[in-house]
RNA sequence: CGCGGGAUGGAGCAGCGGCAGCUCGCAUGGCUCAUAACCAUGAGGUCCCAGGUUCGAGUCCUGGUCCCGCAACCA
């Protein structure tokens, strides 16, 4: 028995939850389902980031408890996940207390690699922020926001001895050992890499952020979160004693954003390597999803909301849309109109409407009894293939290969035809062979839009048509404007 | 010269040395089992510019133009 363990990354709970974020559950849902198709024990995790200043300052703005709007934001994301369909094994919230302690244990593993060290860098009192040099020289030394200039401030901070890493961490990646999908991407962190890392610091005064993990015997600094955030992965799983973590470490692919592929691809593997643990196999970078080509935001409006196009169009065509027509290694777009042209060109009309004239051929012809159905026989290599390398994009459009091929196969046939003309057994074989076709595109379909899958299993599923209610997917009209 | 990605028919993309391809959109024809669905055919491209390598270049090299990321200690 084959373990398979997946993860996304776990979103910071500063905002609601977006289409990109849909998009990232989504993918490693396929992922996870396509492995427990195939037998594997499967854990897929997932979870939410809850420490940190931003957090600790909104709670204050709300006036309520840092705890109490870190609750009401995991279960918004928590209620997402549901709604997509997307079924993980594990939520984690950096929260739980399950994860502070073993973060601490964690940093107690580490301490061969951590040190205590001045951090020296300008500061605004009025944003009360470090600023970089970049920044500071840009602005030639005073900040614009407040017309005042940065000064230069010290303070305590653990550091990570990260650099010491930078040569393993490079063989890694370039053998594929931590294999990093895109190419482009792998590329871009290996320039990185080339150019070497610095040691991080993984600590803040506590007086100027106590919303975070205790660091172990110091009370005057906290983990910074995103140190401890990465560590989700392992705790998750009980590091370091249980079960899971042992059967379960390393991960088979993580899934990130193209944003935090540093603290992926350079710090984690870091910390990995600091507690002598194996690097995950692989980790999968997916692109931006903006709207109307602009990036989401609310100063511009156009933020979409992954409910209003769920809660139309149901989560199967939100799945769809985000794992076909979002190129799986590039950024993508979310456009109405793109989006309806895709629902109902794609899985109304070819597939849905496949779906429909075979159920009603046999109806018509056969009484709905469906003859002896022959066991997929199209080559799935390519589908395959994609789908191993997180090539969602391209493993649908296999599929959708085999839809069109179905439909063209039916117009060339000409079932009605046959059946005007009285042959039987030929009539049988022609039906059964659209059967066939239509139960192996729902079994290839299956990790990707589970839900179709199911429906379409249900209708050929056994030796008679059963109908489902209305149709597969409900043509909408455009709505023009 | 900080690093990197990209520029291909109206739109979105693939092709990465050997007849320029896919999806959408558009036009025409066919069919009638079906969700006004399905199928076929066609129109539409100086493959960013300028040089070069080659029998042959979107495809390789050099230079240029224009876009877009990253370059963080916000997570």
């Amino acid at each position: 028995m084959t373990n398979y363990y997946v993860t996304t990354s776990i979103p910071y709970v500063n905002g609601e939850p977006h289409l990109g974020h849909a998009m990232e559950f989504v993918a490693a849902d396929v992922l996870a389902r396509a492995a427990r198709k195939r037998g594997d024990t499967v854990l897929f995790s997932t979870g939410t980031d809850e420490h940190g200043g931003k957090i600790a300052e909104k709670a204050h703005e709300k006036g309520v408890k840092p705890i109490e709007l870190a609750n009401e934001m995991s279960q918004k994301f928590r209620d997402l996940v549901t709604a997509l369909q997307v079924e993980p094994d594990r939520f984690i919230r950096t929260t739980d207390k399950g994860h502070e302690q073993r973060s601490q244990l964690v940093w107690k593993a580490l301490a061969k690699d951590i040190y205590k060290n001045k951090y020296v860098g300008w500061y605004c009192t009025g944003d009360e922020e470090f600023f970089t040099e970049t920044v500071v020289k840009e602005n030639h030394g005073i900040c614009p926001d407040h017309n005042r200039p940065y000064e230069k401030i010290e303070e305590e901070n653990y550091f990570l001895r990260l650099s010491s890493y930078n040569e393993q961490i490079l063989k890694a990646i370039e053998s594929d050992e931590l294999k990093i999908v895109p190419t482009t991407r792998k590329n871009e962190i290996l320039s990185l890499l080339h150019e070497g890392l610095e040691d991080i610091s993984i600590s803040r005064p506590k007086d100027k952020i106590d919303w975070g993990i205790p660091v172990p015997g110091d009370k005057n600094q906290v983990m910074y979160v995103w140190f401890e955030a990465l560590l989700n992965y392992i705790t998750v799983l009980g590091y370091p004693e249980h079960a899971d973590f042992k059967e379960f470490w390393p991960a088979d692919v993580q899934v990130v954003g193209k944003g935090i592929i540093r603290f992926h691809a350079a710090i984690w593997p870091g910390i990995l390597l600091g507690l002598g643990l194996p690097l995950p196999k692989a980790l999968y970078v997916h692109g931006y999803v903006t709207v109307g080509g602009k990036k989401m935001s609310k100063s511009l409006g156009n933020s979409v909301s992954p409910y209003e196009v769920i809660n139309k169009y149901g989560a199967d065509a939100f799945r769809y849309y985000f794992l076909r027509h979002v190129p799986s290694y590039e950024d993508g777009d979310f456009t109405w109109e793109a989006f309806e042209t895709a629902y109902n060109n794609e899985l109304a009309n070819e597939l849905g409407n496949a779906v429909q004239r075979t159920a009603a051929m046999l109806q018509k012809y056969q009484g709905g009894m469906i003859g002896d159905v022959q066991g997929g026989e199209h080559d799935t290599g390519a589908y395959d293939a994609f789908l191993a390398e997180c090539h969602f994009d391209r493993a649908l459009d296999e599929v959708w290969r085999q839809v069109r091929g179905l439909n063209q196969f039916i117009d060339t046939e000409k079932p009605w035809q046959i059946a005007k003309s009285g042959e039987e057994d030929h009539l049988r074989e022609v039906l059964a062979a659209q059967v066939s076709d239509l139960l192996e595109i729902a079994d290839l379909l299956e990790p990707f839009l589970p839900e179709t899958a199911a429906k379409i299993v249900g209708i050929f599923g056994t030796g008679i048509v059963k109908p489902i209610e209305g149709t597969l997917f409900p043509k909408f009209e455009t709505e023009k404007a």
